[in-house]
DNA sequence: GTCTATACCACGATAGAC
DNA sequence: GTCTATCGTGGTATAGAC
């Protein structure tokens, strides 16, 4: 396709500014302006607001999806999977950030097929992750807490990643993960 | 004033469509029809769509403020004084759900002396919060991980709890607080 | 205090010249 | 492939009758 170029640079520029004012508070005329050219000159490679929103959060979910999909297949014990997902987040976090924020904060402004497919896959994932805790507090490798709280305070943490390794001086990576798992797994006291 | 009681339905409902929808993708037509009413009409009780997200956030905010100079005032150590900010943090989810999301999800589109006064207050909110980590790693109550990594992980967890408790059966609060602080405080292996 | 009517503007998107 | 011009819609907000 010969706008494939093109196209990426538009899809780059709209990701800048929904993570900046949110997807509803960007008008195409706002993206237009940031590349210099004019509105109706969008439509000669995108369909519309909608696919740029799409585009960039289908990309994401799929990473976030096949990344359950290494892990499950792994023989490894459900804390040894927890940390192998705690590193996918902090890889996805650094590797497609540009989608990372329009997931997290734009997803409910999908519309048709593309919600319904981003929350199916959404839903799935978080089945995947609370059923490997369950069977590390099946085993006792986990405390016996509510799963729930368990699930949502990682899930939280690491989904909110992106707020602040952008805002930091871009801490090296393998020292965050060393961190990170260990004030997950392990806690503060 | 004599708008008081309407000007508090209008207020609520508004909450309810910017917590589903979003600041921007929620107009004053929408308001309106929630209400019965016509958007017009909306404009007898309330300056704008603006004054709408200034007063549900800032009640919030000023929650959040007053909280953490309780917390500073007391004799306590570090790692009390985190519980009772885990404390504040759950008691707000609580009784303050209408502004809660609003001030997570739409803080930026507050405008001019609101959004300086907002930010201002996270800022130092943060900064006091920073403050108690690092002295619990200088006692050695806490341990030496990255305060910055700490920091993060306890808000990201505190700060999204409103979208976890509303979506589960209401868990009895004194229980969630318990579990929380464990997971929080001493991690799950 | 709510209504109808409307002003005024920005939105996403399209048509067609160049 | 970008432009100008424009369409239809829907946004916030106001004026004035009731």
């Amino acid at each position: 396709m010969k706008t494939g170029t093109r196209k990426q640079e538009i899809v780059h520029v709209a990701s800048q500014l929904f993570k900046e004012k949110g997807y509803n508070a960007v008008s195409m005329r706002d993206i237009a302006k940031a590349l210099g050219m004019k509105a109706a000159s969008l439509y000669n490679h995108i369909s519309g607001k909608q696919e740029l929103l799409a585009t960039l959060i289908m990309e994401v979910a799929y990473e976030f999806t096949s990344g359950m999909e290494t892990v499950l297949q792994q023989q490894s014990s459900p804390i040894q999977k927890i940390e192998q997902l705690i590193e996918i987040h902090i890889d996805i976090t650094v590797n497609f950030s540009e989608g990372l924020a329009a997931l997290n904060n734009d997803w409910m402004h999908l519309e048709n097929e593309d919600l319904k497919a981003f929350v199916a896959m959404r839903e799935s994932y978080e089945a995947n992750f609370r059923d490997i805790i369950k069977a590390g507090i099946a085993s006792e490798e986990i405390k016996p807490r509510h799963p729930e709280v368990i699930l949502f305070s990682m899930l939280s943490t690491l989904r909110t990643l992106h707020l602040w390794y952008e805002k930091r001086g871009k801490l090296d990576v393998n020292i965050l993960k060393k961190d990170m798992v260990a004030v997950l797994l392990k806690g503060i006291v």
